[in-house]
DNA sequence: CCGAATGTCTCGATGACCGAGAGGTTAGGG
DNA sequence: CCCTAACCTCTCGGTCATCGAGACATTCGG
């Protein structure tokens, strides 16, 4: 690792940046859960059905399990958990009466916006000092690394 | 949060882009994770092991359970796990022996080697269409992001 | 109206994790 | 040389998240 980071113009130690990066922005996620009683799946769980709502497509109980790559059993024990703690609110489909979907509670909803809200205000915050053009490199660098990522198996 | 993307320059775009590249590269880590039957906490822990090594400090079980977070009793169960699917072999520190060192097996470094350096060689080629200019500007974008992240409370 | 498809939940089993404490090892002071 | 305190790892018992299989309710097409 260290003996290829000569030639490559810095290319290797970005890669290692980027782990860097996600192993904090994990971290964040662990500093979030655990004084709310939740655990990691609680969170992707929780983020996946306020990203839903705000699209204007509330997560149904199979849709999050779809999400978060969940058995309909462990669905519902999570959903049991997120409703017991107060977080989310189960409703009947009133179409379609086999379906729950999943609603944030207002409470919870506000909690997670003060948290990560804030989290992203001060990211936006700190790209005060980078150019327009500085940004848009970044950009375009994310997602070619989503690209590759997404493509790698 | 749609609401705030218009007079930010797309710096708002750019943290969701990043959570985006996040989730992906955990999903990388669960394919690896699958395949040679291990679980989220097993895969951290043989990625600290493998960099541990590199860097020429073995680690110990009690150091592992401090990279990871895990108790003493968890940390055991983990590395009786690895050490039993034959990623890990345990030795008796000859200094000091009340401690245990762990080393990762040659046929488990290669797979890693071959599995995330594979990754790694993907990323670096795709930066190949980027400038030094641009890549300095994603470095020092990265390294701010960071450093807010990790100051975040 | 009936059968197949769909969405959610229940049950029993498995495994990862933790707290408490046991057991062996080291270092330092009488 | 021994005794004690500190240290590192492991064992034990219990809790909780997850899964597979299947039950139950609802919808939809013929």
């Amino acid at each position: 690792m260290v003996e290829v980071a000569r030639n490559d113009g810095g290319r290797v130690e970005l890669a290692l940046l980027l782990r860097r990066l996600t192993v904090e922005l994990d971290a964040v996620g662990e500093r979030f859960a655990k004084p709310h009683g939740l655990g990691r799946t609680d969170v992707r769980a929780v983020i996946a059905i306020m990203d839903a709502t705000r699209r204007g497509e509330p997560l149904t109980a199979g849709g999050l399990g779809a999400a978060v790559g969940l058995s309909s059993a462990s669905v519902t024990a999570l959903v049991d958990r997120l409703e017991r703690a107060g977080h989310v609110h189960r409703v009947r489909d009133a179409t379609d009466r086999r379906r729950v979907v999943l609603q944030m509670s207002e409470a919870s909803m506000a909690a997670g916006a003060a948290f990560f809200g804030g989290l992203q205000r001060e990211l936006v915050a700190a790209m005060d000092g980078f150019s327009d053009d500085d940004l848009d490199s970044v950009r375009r660098w994310l997602t070619a690394m989503t690209e590759v990522v997404v493509a790698h198996r």
